[in-house]
DNA sequence: GTGGTCTAGACCACT
DNA sequence: GTGGTCTAGACCACG
């Protein structure tokens, strides 16, 4: 996994969104066990309290838990993960008919280039 | 109209594709008249030559056109326009679907995110 | 307000306690500025960071919120600060009533100390 | 019995408490015999002299007994137990119905948290 | 001056 | 070796 950040916002919270499309796409899979805090802050090249903090608040969503003294693990809740898919997957359907209607495109001619009919 | 860039990724590159963003949906109007050079990169916050540069890439692409010494003008040709509409909103659906796909959602599930059908 | 702080748990806990209970009392009152947080951690006499991680927990239960570059305020939200005073309550009575059946008294005896009928 | 130490009081003074109410409870059943200082020192995790000056005072309240070269023993009036325990209960009481006035919850509506009627 | 973020480095409990 | 916490100090945007 390649980690770029941008400057404009809070490197913490690009990680928790980079980290929760990992486990979301099933490429963490559900019960698998992260690498220590140090070596994933090493891996993204960030500080391990800025690891550590996008980490509590996955821990906070209920992505990851923490076993004490042994490590952390994404959750065994499928169901969760499947619902924070659903909601990603809206926050990018939105993003999509906002760029849409920013270029002058109705949701309804947007709808149109996925389901692939009748343009270009 | 707001202007931010990241660093990832040429300022100019950056300014066409806002810039594109602006003509196609109408904001800035066929035939319309551009701030001088100087002005449009005061208003931007970038250096005058990177502005020309974005400008010449307008140009390039049949977007703007010069009036020699008298200034640029949005295009009057409305159909290249309208086809450049077409392309980008066909690589910001492309773009919906790729990271629709990221997050492990097919495209069939994806369209109907936004067709707003039997999903959530 | 008096600061002491066991070793036991996390001192930012206790932060976040302490202040709910003055939230919660009416002492910090509904609306009213909070101190920056430089000079409530000194008041303290903890790290600024230490009192910035016991604010944003009490921001993220609703409990305060930040005016940015402005300062932190106490919620207007007065039935949130009832709710909580409620759960509070609610904890003190299950801490009593768990001290009290570790010495043998049952819950209606114990009640009685409360009401203050026919013992001692 | 687990035994927890804060660095605010006399640890002799913390076991005092704790000792009173494991007799109070009757885990520590009146008349039993107590484990020798040295070994009940060593379950504790204190210093030896610590333990004896924490079941001197308990012996001071009458609440133990030492039988010269024999080891000590809980005492054997039950009444005085049970007049401990009231003690006991009254100052949970009072420490129950000071917590609540902090918060702003006045005795009336304290005993309710207790006897369980009409709040929340 | 305000809050927010990040880094570096340390210490702790637990196993 | 693990996560958790704390401190110190720095830089940033915002107004």
């Amino acid at each position: 996994m390649e980690y770029y950040f941008d400057n404009e916002r809070p490197i913490y919270l690009q990680l928790v969104e980079m980290l929760k499309v990992e486990i979301v796409s099933g490429r963490l899979k559900s019960g698998e066990k992260l690498p220590s805090v140090r070596d994933f802050a090493a891996e993204a090249k960030v500080n391990p309290n800025t690891m550590q903090r996008a980490l509590a608040e996955l821990e906070r969503e209920g992505l990851i838990f923490t076993e004490r003294t042994n490590g952390k693990y994404v959750t065994r809740n499928e169901s969760l993960i499947a619902s924070q898919r659903r909601t990603l997957a809206a926050s990018i359907a939105e993003d999509f008919l906002r760029r849409m209607e920013q270029i002058g495109v109705d949701p309804v001619t947007a709808a149109e280039y996925i389901s692939g009919n009748g343009h270009n």
